[in-house]
Formats: structure tokens, sequence, C-alpha cells
DNA sequence: CACCAGGCAAGTA
DNA sequence: TACTTGCATGGT
């Protein structure tokens, strides 16, 4: 019934995941405030589309937060209108950039030296900043031990039946917290190999043969 | 043609 | 509290 405790298997997984794809080099960004701008880009959005929404932030010298608190709003929604939902997405970034400048005068050092969970809760504060892009953000960005949850992490650890369907964001992310050890470059990793699994083995048709965490799959499945 | 993508806020009951 | 819906482009 009880495979083995939830501390080891969540190691094997992402030693299975490493070994088979290898570092993926998150987050691909020129800068923390790219990254950040990335990570508001990216909410429901293919990485492809989110990059040429970029190219134009980063060609117009505007990846800064006051110039991009600067910017009118409806410049900034056609400048990074490939990446979708331009319109909210375009408030959304300026609801960021404005909570940089007022909170941190326009200083990510200064706004990644507060506490994390004090800054956590600031940013959940932010109008389109939710607890994925927040721990995004902070993980990415500020490089600090916080677990990214997203629908892909969901997907994979209910179909091995190491968290239920029912649990919230918080309930998932204290998982992976407790049973890890608190080190950034692992979460930035682990979540960055969960995207890259999904992609690959998840999508439309799952394809568990395939999958590095297949087999796993299987002996879970046993019960 | 349908469906999805590295979510979130606002509205409804 | 627990669902639903709008947001929008681009790839498969």
């Amino acid at each position: 019934m009880n495979g083995p405790p939830l501390k080891r298997t969540l190691l094997t997984f992402y030693k299975e995941l490493f070994r088979h794809f290898g570092p993926q080099h998150w987050w691909p960004a020129e800068s923390p405030f790219e990254m950040i701008a990335g990570a508001i880009l990216t909410q429901n959005t293919s990485w492809k589309n989110v990059e040429k929404g970029l190219i134009p932030l980063r060609e117009g010298n505007y990846l800064t937060p006051r110039r991009v608190f600067e910017l009118p709003e409806s410049q900034l929604a056609e400048l990074i209108r490939p990446a979708g939902f331009f319109n909210v997405k375009a408030k959304r970034l300026k609801a960021m950039a404005r909570f940089i400048v007022e909170q941190y005068g326009g200083s990510l050092t200064r706004m990644f030296s507060t506490k994390t969970p004090l800054l956590r809760e600031q940013l959940l504060e932010v109008k389109g900043i939710g607890p994925e892009t927040a721990d995004s953000i902070l993980l990415y960005a500020g490089n600090a031990p916080v677990f990214v949850v997203d629908a892909y992490t969901r997907r994979i650890f209910s179909r091995h039946h190491l968290i239920q369907e029912t649990d919230t964001y918080p309930d998932i992310q204290r998982i992976f917290i407790r049973h890890l050890p608190h080190h950034a470059p692992l979460f930035n990793e682990y979540h960055a190999l969960i995207v890259q699994t999904a992609k690959v083995y998840c999508k439309t048709k799952p394809n568990c043969q395939a999958c590095p965490l297949g087999y796993l799959l299987e002996l879970e499945d046993v019960h």
C-alpha cells in the first residue's frame, strides 16, 4: 500500500528527470526584470509566444521597472501583442513595475533583500501576481528556496498518487518544501524538469511508456 | 476544425 | 466557499 517514504520518492523523481533531460538552465532571461516580465507574460501562454512579446521590450530598452512604469498602457500592450492577453498583461506589467518603483525605488536588489515570506505577501497584493507568478519571481529572480507549483506539477504527481486531486496550491507546495532540502538550485531545476517532462510526455495523450517516470507509475498503480 | 499554452481576477450562486 | 468565465495570440 504505502510506497517508499515521500522524501525519497520525490528525490528519486528528481534524479530520474535530471538524468533523462539534464540541466534546463532556467530562467531564460538577460536580467531579473526581464525574468519578472516573462513570468507575467507566460501566464497561461506558451513560452514561444512569450519570447515574441519580450523581443520588442528588449530592443526598445524598455526592460526596467521605471521604463515600464512610465510607458503608456496602450503602447505597452501593442509591444507585447504576440504574447496574447496583451491588454490584461499590459496592466499587470505596469502594476508590477509600479510596485517596484514605489515600494523599492525601482531597485530589485532592494526588493529581494526583503525577507521572502513578507515579499511574497507583498507580491500577492499586486493585481496580476498570483501564487505561481509570485513564487516564480521569488525563485528564479530572487534565488529564494521556494517551490513553484503549476498545472503540470498537479497532473504528474496526482497521477503518481503522491498528491490528491483536491490538494490546493499551498497543500502541494508544503509537500515539496517539507520533503526536499531547502535548496534554491534544487527547486529551480525540479520545477523546470517538471515542465519539460509534461511538455514532452504528458501533452494531449500521455506517453507513460517513454516517460522517464513511467516505470514508477506502474509501481504506484500496483497497490 | 478543436485544443492547448510555464494563470489570474472578477463575477455568480 | 466553490465553480465559471474573460482574456487573445500562435502552434499542433
